[in-house]
DNA sequence: TCCGCTGTAGAACAGTGTTCGTGTCTACTG
DNA sequence: CAGTAGACACGAACACTGTTCTACAGCGGA
């Protein structure tokens, strides 16, 4: 048997109970110290988009770091797509999920979503992969229900839990693409374009009259950590949450 | 005078009052109909994002439309990064700006980014070049000040609409990129990751044991037009804000 | 008339993802 | 033990991408 690539993902998105089936490796082939396989190909991508970034992330550097040739990664892989998804699971399946406490659900819904957070910006760039990558993924539902149990738990009526898991997820995907964003216009052009405070502010002041809000909240419009602004946003949404009784935290 | 690209490009991020200076265009060379302009190329990239999607937004595309070669682009823009961010330039140019009103603030918010919306949607995937763009640029900036205005008239605490409004940009953003991600993932492919409803269902029954919230609210999960998310998450951004008094509506 | 300048192109370069055909080796089979 | 089937690996190539270099056209001013 040993499925391909394309069975392999199919498989993926089948959302059984079928639990993988190592499908029995067969010899490794040849003259090869390290035969690749799926696992070796996915690390070595995790360890170019964390020290490179994301855009470095081919399909010919990886198999430039396991010292072969682009095609080889195609037995393995059905696509750049398919390496994406891999990726993207591997990052879900490292969330730790609490076990739901219903005095405590407000944080441990903040907490899951800041180690989402911690874990997309370890790896720049990564997100763009999240937002393409079908949301069929077994990994990917795990921390869905994860965060749908501590919801529940915390008494959100189940049609506002649902749906906030949604908006959650996109924002904390949103965020960390706009923060990778960022970054990588900082260390490439650098041109002038780098957006410390000072700079902002002085850029803000320099505006037309036809900006008078912008000109007279110049300065709360640039307060803050960036990480000030996801605590701000994630309880924004957490606590407009409609709840079915319960006692509040 | 007659500033090249890179000039202009600078004065578009230089966010002073000078009025983009039309420096009287030359004599148009030789035996073309029609010369070429950042106008016009900024039109048709319009027309080819709106007909096939952004990811056939290319220079060569661009360039064929034109009848002419690659080239003859980057005259008139610096880069494909710089075509980008003159379409998010020219579609948030478009966005008409209420005037405030505290008693409908809500329905005003709403309104503005619904307009986003609808305006990014209309060129499926476009919002990769919003991501991409540096949030410097005076049209952006612009509707950052109506929408600035808009919360500060509902009464709305400075701080809290400054942040709010970068969470709703980003939120209508990511919604928007998922939203044509998946759109895009639908006509291409096509091998039965189509997401319908009833296999969205289907799929969710077949989960394993260890997947219980979500095989239990899979309804719930899957509930309501794509827009009833959106008009729910955006309730739940602004319901929360904090005021500073004023009478709700 | 001539010079220079601006805008238009053609060809080419360095990349990208992906596929085809071919070799090479292991592991099972007769 | 010999032989074959099949998985694996790989080099070369294709069709793209953004971008730059160079030469060419035609109009302005001197």
């Amino acid at each position: 048997m040993s499925p391909n690539p394309q069975q392999r993902r199919a498989a993926r998105h089948r959302l059984g109970t079928d639990q993988d089936a190592p499908a029995a490796r067969r010899g490794p082939s040849g003259g090869r110290k390290k035969p690749i396989t799926v696992d070796a190909i996915v690390s070595t991508a995790f360890g170019i988009v964390e020290r490179e970034g994301y855009p470095a992330l081919t399909m010919r550097r990886v198999a430039a770091v396991l010292e072969t040739g682009p095609s080889s990664l195609y037995a393995h892989v059905v696509n750049k797509e398919d390496l994406d998804e891999l990726l993207i699971g591997r990052l879900c399946a490292e969330i730790e999920l609490p076990e739901p406490d219903p005095t405590a659900w407000r944080q441990q819904i903040a907490g899951v979503c800041t180690q989402l957070r911690d874990q997309y910006l370890r790896y720049p760039g990564i997100t763009q992969a999240s937002f393409a990558a079908a949301p069929s993924n077994l990994d990917t539902l795990r921390v869905g229900e994860g965060m749908l149990a501590i919801l529940l738990a915390g008494g959100v009526q189940p049609q506002a839990a649902a749906w906030a898991i949604d908006s959650l997820s996109l924002y904390v995907n949103a965020y960390c693409l706009e923060h990778s964003m960022a970054r990588g216009r900082l260390q490439d052009g650098g041109e002038g374009w780098v957006l410390s405070r000072a700079e902002l502010l002085r850029r803000f002041a320099a505006l037309p009259d036809s900006y008078p809000q912008t000109k007279r909240y110049a300065a709360e419009l640039t307060a803050g950590t960036v990480h000030d602004r996801f605590d701000f946003t994630l309880g924004l949404m957490v606590d407009g949450l409609p709840r079915s009784g319960a006692a509040d935290t």
